[in-house]
DNA sequence: CGGACAGTTCGGTCCCGGCCAAACAGTGCA
DNA sequence: TGCACTGTTTGGCCGGGACCGAACTGTCCG
């Protein structure tokens, strides 16, 4: 047995638990969060979620920072988010929403969101269309950054962007979980997510996963890939 | 919350447990096992292994085949493979062999060995390399079948396993555990493992995991990609 | 200094689920 | 028909772990 069936328990285990499970998809919008917030997040006690969140950094799946009286912890890094989001496509059953608050929320999640670092559902589906369709990005059997996505990426997130050192790898595919179609993830993808909200063509809302397109991301969505997607649409 | 906590921990939990793993990690050489191997596998009584597996197949992890007084189970597909490939090597932590005999089985499967349903170890990693080196495949961000490529899997294992059905992707890399360099799955790692066993280039070994290389295979291997290994090479 | 707040530790409760043994059902073989 | 074998069901045992409340530590602020 090259791998111990003990440790590959152990380490399923630690999704293995509602509120575990509720941390990690909450962290999933790639901010670092408060071990109140994340108690209150996952409906338990502020004792029982210490208790938790002692033992997923302990495992290394979050990674935590002491600041004062308040312990921000967040995803230790894309790896995690990455096994998360498999395990969540792999699941594959979506909450069936019931409420009318629920329904709102998740058309709003649905037009555009966080996924750890890169941009996500219709948006996100968009705008990986547009790069395809405008030869920026090639797929067969995997992604390849064209020539001139070569440049183009260049010009919108800068040189340094395309060769960071690390691992991970430039352009990966990411299922998106509402429209069932790959979005851009990788180093590239998040950094177009950054760019985008550096130059104000996206906010956040106060949920600070959802994502929302202002009018200057429309009219730069429509001069970089000849996308056309209205502003701030939420369906 | 697009993902309900309750299932991701439901689907999480159903690995969170020793035997079930074990049986999993059994499984994951892409055979069909009994219930009772598979008990005895995991060290567990027969009733209990029995209902692990109930659970596993109602899950749609396994997939179950009747036969007689046996109940043949296997993996339910190679998305499920993969499932536990990825967080197989997100726990990263192999178990440290201690007994000699732990370290020549250990030995033998880090020499060659399948991984679901292609080649894996020593032996995958330098077909890889030898697919590479070839410019039969490229890789920039996943891989690429190059025209030469394209030619030389038709000759080796015929034109109808380039164009399979599905949407298994053609070429993928696999992280090798004991080798921590990429590998060949994907359809037509599958298709070329399974080309091999044909032709008697390799051998299941009893474990039937562990894989060896015959002097038909060396040969082969030498012609078709230069590479040279010596056949049933254990270390 | 004292009060409000965030987080931790500890003791205790409770329930889920993994395990086994024994009895039972279905299959294969002589 | 009878025996051996594989797998299932059931009842019961037991441990682990998720949870809470209360007491405590440490931090920020007035």
């Amino acid at each position: 047995m090259v791998l111990s069936a003990e440790s590959l328990a152990e380490f399923a285990g630690l999704l293995a638990d509602r509120s575990r499970a509720s941390m990690c998809l909450a962290l999933l919008d790639g901010r670092a969060w408060t071990a109140g917030e994340l108690a209150s997040h996952a409906g338990v006690g502020r004792s029982t979620a210490s208790e938790h969140l002692t033992i997923l950094v302990g495992a290394g799946l979050l990674a935590e920072q002491r600041q004062g009286r308040h312990r921000y912890v967040r995803l230790a890094g894309p790896q995690v988010a990455q096994l998360i989001e498999d395990l969540a496509t792999a699941v594959g059953e979506p909450d069936r929403p019931t409420s009318l608050r629920t329904v709102r929320a998740a058309r709003h999640l649905a037009a555009g969101r966080t996924c750890y670092d890169h941009l996500a559902g219709h948006l996100g589906v968009v705008l990986f269309d547009g790069l395809v369709d405008g030869a920026l990005i090639a797929v067969h059997d995997g992604l390849v950054l064209t020539p001139a996505g070569r440049v183009w990426f260049t010009e919108v997130v800068g040189d340094p962007a395309l060769h960071p050192g690390g691992s991970r790898p430039l352009l990966r595919t990411c299922l998106d979980w509402t429209e069932r179609r790959n979005h851009l993830g990788g180093a590239l993808g998040a950094a177009l997510c950054h760019e985008f909200t550096e130059r104000a063509w996206i906010t956040r809302t106060p949920a600070h996963r959802a994502v929302t397109l202002t009018p200057a991301g429309t009219q730069a969505l429509a001069d970089l890939l000849h996308v056309n997607i209205s502003p701030g649409a939420t369906d």
